[in-house]
DNA sequence: CAAGATAGGTTATAATATAACATGCAATCC
DNA sequence: GGATTGCATGTTATATTATAACCTATCTTG
């Protein structure tokens, strides 16, 4: 079931919600039910293959070779297209400033909505 | 309505999901409904008054003086308490990162999950 | 095979959010 | 004053996202 939903996300690319994804497998599966692919998908969190953002309530396939990283999603408003970077300049200064009053850090939530150069590029020409 | 609203979330200190306000302010209102909530809730959110929590589903009131800034929240996963602080260095390095690829940014969503100082010294005496 | 572990199936429902249309009410204009 | 407009809220219904609780099948390992 994880392969199969990673397999759907990285067909798609953009970021699907749960019940798209649902609705992709139950092509071939009919019986299947949400609480299925929620269990999955939490597997494939767990495991960094699959990431949720959070501000879109949809999850994409990591692009990156190594699962570890902490993922800074650019997310086009137009297009919904997203794009996966990191840094940790950024991951080390966000646990320094949230750690100054005494917080531990545990996991990060980056997210940057905007638009992508493609679609600035439509625009410009319209 | 907005005023109501932000009156419940200050008094709370904590995040509330939009359901806990609503069931809040039913009681001077017992006819409320969610799109009275919601639409409100939007109009603080755009005012910069109030900010939602994309990886909590919930709303807290902003609690700095110029509500112009880019929020970095970090959430307590213990009590649930969050603290809001900002950080230009962060901004703007998020800001070129995402850049980096032509794309312009327009909001930015930035949650740190972990422990707070206070939950840890508790789960240190345990 | 028995016992336990694990993934998935099934049913139902909870929690979050919005669409679409109706109502009330105050401001403004003539 | 009555018409008009605009805007916040009310109302009804429903869409979307997510989980609880319990069941069944299959594999594992002694």
């Amino acid at each position: 079931m994880q392969a199969e939903i990673l397999a759907v996300l990285r067909k798609c690319g953009s970021p699907m919600s749960a019940y798209e994804v649902l609705d992709r497998l139950r092509d071939g599966n009919p019986r299947l039910a949400p609480p299925t692919i929620y269990r999955a998908l939490a597997a494939l969190i767990e495991g960094g293959r699959v990431h949720r953002l959070e501000s879109l309530k949809a999850f994409v396939a990591c692009k990156c070779e190594q699962h570890r990283h902490v993922p800074i999603f650019s997310i086009c408003k137009e297009c919904g297209t997203v794009e996966e970077a990191f840094s940790w300049h950024i991951t080390n200064e966000l646990s320094r400033i949230a750690g100054r009053s005494g917080f531990a850090p545990a996991r990060h939530v980056i997210e940057v909505h905007g638009q992508c150069a493609r679609c600035e590029a439509k625009e410009a020409l319209a």
